[in-house]
DNA sequence: AAATGAAGTTAAACTAGATTAATATTTTAT
DNA sequence: ATAAAATATTAATCTAGTTTAACTTCATTT
């Protein structure tokens, strides 16, 4: 309904290209030709349009995911019916399940793209011969979950001492560019509180100054 | 001042071995006895005593600390002087502050002794000489860390979506052991409320069944 | 151009949980 | 065994954030 449309804005799988995927390693690893084409034939390049979903809740994860471009939003269903944001991600960001990924049992999370999304795939079982392949590769895994864990305490804490008003503050120095590319209620709930209170946060942020 | 009388119950040093570590490894990953005798010769045993801290906010982490035997709680304490518990520790766990260890800046958090404590210790440079003299460990470690960060990342859906008295019957069931083993403000603090609703809820809890 | 609808704002009534303060209970020190 | 200190409970009042509902704006469909 709302995305027939995005066809016409739809990429093509053949033009895509692992470039920007290894240009993002290079910043942090360096791999030998023979790594790189073991990697290569083991990553999957996929598009998923705005508003598909490349996890729903209930299903297991069978991938991790790294955007080329787009945005993705990861959240939560309550029984009530409410989504509660847990993340946001942009290019260069990673996404998935991870608790369904590693235990592959049923998500707890959905990710739906918020644009038109251009990813690089890493399956269960590939992701677990290249950790054996490529020694470097799981050495980079550790340290990138190593800082989500770190950034995922540090959520904690914001959310415990500081008020909704600064924790809005927080956001919009902390992700200035996802602050412009989603909806104001997706940003309300991932401060976990309502459209109506950041409404009225903004407006008081407004005079203050 | 309050703890003079520790003393009386400090653990002998020499005494100390390294078999829980071992048998805790062994549940997850096979040391060759060589790699066995490469690991002991770079973790180190300590105590520390009831109320002693084993990390303070502001300084570099230098460790990260297997608990032997014992109980710490992870807290931050806010510009108002408040301190919020992050997480509780107990035997077979893990507990450091891995933000600051990992980029050894100064932490964020402080790691402090509720019981007199047996850890083993790993400093910065022989962890990092271990993940590569054993790719073993390196693993099991990127295992632990992604399911600290799976836990924490539901902690977060849980403080959103479940309100209090709802978090502490989680708490409950998760956590049994700890919950007996802590005072009651600090089980409040974990829970992001104050100690005198925690009572409120708990006698509401009584009063419901 | 009119109609529908999603996103955002404003304002009033309401509630979960905080704060304060007084009392009770348990732990620790002497 | 007892005083002192730390911890836990109860109740009254207060507040940050929710809920509900009416209103606006802007984009999409007919």
């Amino acid at each position: 309904m709302a995305n027939m449309m995005d066809g016409k804005h739809q990429l093509k799988k053949n033009k895509m290209n692992n470039k920007p995927f290894l240009n993002y390693l290079k910043k942090y690893i360096a791999l030998t030709s023979e790594e790189e084409t073991l990697l290569l034939a083991k990553i999957k390049p996929r598009v998923y349009l705005k508003n598909q979903y490349i996890i729903q809740q209930g299903d297991v994860c069978k991938s991790v995911n790294f955007i080329i471009s787009g945005c993705t939003k990861t959240f939560y269903m309550d029984v009530e019916g409410q989504e509660h944001i847990v993340m946001f991600s942009i290019d260069d960001w990673w996404t998935s399940d991870l608790g369904s990924f590693i235990t592959q049992t049923p998500a707890d999370f959905n990710v739906q793209c918020l644009e038109n999304t251009q990813l690089v795939q890493f399956s269960y079982e590939n992701l677990e011969e290249l950790y054996t392949e490529i020694p470097k590769l799981e050495r980079l895994f550790r340290k990138i979950v190593e800082r989500a864990f770190v950034a995922s305490q540090k959520r904690i804490i914001r959310n415990f001492s500081l008020d909704a008003k600064e924790r809005y503050t927080i956001f919009k120095q902390t992700y200035p560019k996802i602050e412009q590319r989603v909806p104001q209620y997706m940003i309300a709930s991932y401060l976990g509180i309502t459209k109506e209170f950041l409404s009225k946060i903004k407006s008081q942020l407004i005079q203050e100054q």
